[in-house]
RNA sequence: GCACGAGUAGCUCAGUUGGUUAGAGCAGCGGUUUGUGGAACCGAAGGUCGGCAGUUCGAAUCUGCCCUCGUGUACCA
């Protein structure tokens, strides 16, 4: 992008130094960036916990890699490779150009190669990690996120493919969903090679055209979708997408191999063996997952919740898939390993924490506080006294934090959910009491100091 | 990236043949009540009308460019 010259595109470091009184910082945040709210947050922790006990219960070990990696470390192996170096953040540091992670994926085959002589193998590991795309936001999509990702690496052993799927419903239902809330949709990337030999398509952009066209199947139809493989689909905006000009009988075998909805490629038939051995049946073999188009070698597997999602306003959005993962053999051995397969799945944890937030009414413990109210500043050695009892017992609690009347301190109390507040006055202080107010339900009850937390305990 | 829609007080929004000093509800602040929240009443405050430029005697309103948000679409590791 060109920087414009002119008074009306001056960045903003520049205004303020033209006109310094008017000058404000924005409070908007950057295209994608959103704060998170302690609701999410909770709900978050909550699916994190159940994710690391599956993971322990599979046998994972627990890994960190950096934010930031070397952008050749991750950006050679960008499977679009039309465009490399766009979609992530990046750079330059003493001379060499660094980016932030998009992935759990890259970094961990960076791990892998630089640590090849000491890890395990097959190595198993799991990582919990923010990872950012410098892309255009969507709904439930933003460009700064959390992602979980558990792989398998140096093995061939289907059975690891498998288990992926396994473990990734053994979460999902962890957290609060039904197996009629979701499904985990298998294929391979054979069936589509075998459909290519078939079709006698040769040229990669036809190929990566098809494989685009097909990938959009549950979003679009069918009749949509054949719009794509022959000359092209005008969407409902009025923007036209051009298609992968295949003749009709080409399109014609593509529906029959569709429809005909069997394995036919020895990979999904041995995950299906293995998913009966394990009495897994939440799956379906559904040959329009596509995934990543030049990444994956193998069997492919996402994760799509089957209720309707709606956004802020409402309105029912189009969710997609919450994860998803494959084989991807190659990957590893372009460090100049030896080959070194490997298997992965991974979830976009905020965009599920954003669906769980529809479908099930989360009800945690309070975290609020109880309110401890000042009527006199010179007491607050006698508040202290309260509030040490109080946090002695591990009851969040605090003194009243601001300055003001009474009520002033009651609507706080209020504001924050506190579940009662405390009275500790010139009154109390005579008699040797403690006044606690429940403010759901508004009882107000006197206590001895001693028994103070003992009896808020009932009420929280 | 492309297309369509939107941006007016902290929030939700009124505000058209362009016309004085831009409105309301809620929230916030002060008070009615200096020891009791969720209710009521009263009062004051709050705005570069997303930004910059243009047309005009006059722009929230018309035009252009830009920014941001939303939705779809493209791309998606």
């Amino acid at each position: 992008m060109e920087p414009k010259v002119g008074s009306s595109n001056l960045p903003s470091c520049t205004k303020k130094w033209k006109n310094k009184k008017k000058f404000k910082p924005s409070k908007e945040l950057p295209s994608g960036f959103i704060d998170r709210q302690e609701k999410e947050l909770l709900i978050r922790d909550f699916v994190i916990s159940n994710i690391k006990e599956v993971m322990i219960k599979y046998g994972f070990q627990y890994l960190e890699t950096p934010s930031f990696e070397y952008t050749d470390s991750i950006g050679k192996f960008l499977p679009d490779k039309e465009r490399p170096g766009e979609g992530v953040f990046s750079f330059e540091d003493e001379n060499r150009w660094i980016s932030l992670r998009y992935d759990l994926t890259a970094p961990l085959a960076r791990y892998v190669a630089k640590n090849y002589n000491e890890i395990p193998k097959p190595f198993k590991r799991y990582q919990l990690g923010t990872v950012w795309r410098n892309e255009k936001p969507g709904p439930g999509r933003y460009r700064e996120f959390l992602q979980f990702d558990a792989d398998y690496v140096g093995t061939n052993n289907l059975q690891a493919d498998a288990e992926l799927c396994i473990l990734i419903s053994e979460i999902l239902e962890r957290c609060g969903l039904d197996k009629s809330d979701y499904i985990v949709n298998v294929s391979s990337r054979k069936f589509t090679d075998n459909l290519f030999k078939k079709l006698n398509i040769i040229s990669d952009e036809q190929k990566t055209t098809t494989l685009r066209a097909l990938d959009k199947i549950e979003r679009l139809g069918w009749i949509e979708v054949q719009k794509l493989l022959g000359e092209g689909r005008k969407d409902k905006s009025g923007d036209y997408t051009k298609g992968a000009n295949l003749k009709n009988d080409q399109i014609k075998i593509i529906e029959k191999a569709l429809k005909n909805n069997e394995p036919d490629t020895e990979d999904v038939l041995e995950i299906i063996n293995i998913f009966n051995a394990y009495n897994f049946k939440n799956y379906k073999f559904d040959p329009s997952i596509i995934r990543g188009l030049e990444y994956y070698t193998g069997p492919i597997f996402e994760v799509n919740l089957k209720f309707d999602v709606k956004n802020l306003k409402g309105q029912n959005i189009q969710f997609g898939s919450i994860g998803g993962g494959g084989r991807y053999d190659n990957l590893v051995s372009n460090f100049g390993n030896l080959d070194y397969p490997a298997t992965g799945i991974s979830i976009g944890l905020d965009r599920l924490v954003f669906a769980l937030m529809q479908k099930k009414d989360f009800k945690f413990k309070s975290t609020r506080p109880i309110v401890i109210c000042v009527f006199d500043k010179n007491n607050t050695k006698q508040y202290v006294e309260i509030l040490n009892k109080l946090r002695e017992a591990n009851i969040s609690s605090e003194i009243y934090p601001g300055e003001g009347k009474l009520k002033k301190q009651m609507e706080y109390a209020n504001k924050i959910q506190s579940p009662g507040v405390i009275f500790y006055g010139d009154d109390e202080i005579k008699k040797a009491e403690v006044k606690f107010r429940n403010l759901k339900t508004g009882e107000e009850i006197s206590v001895k100091i001693e028994n103070l937390a003992n009896e808020i305990k009932k009420f929280i």
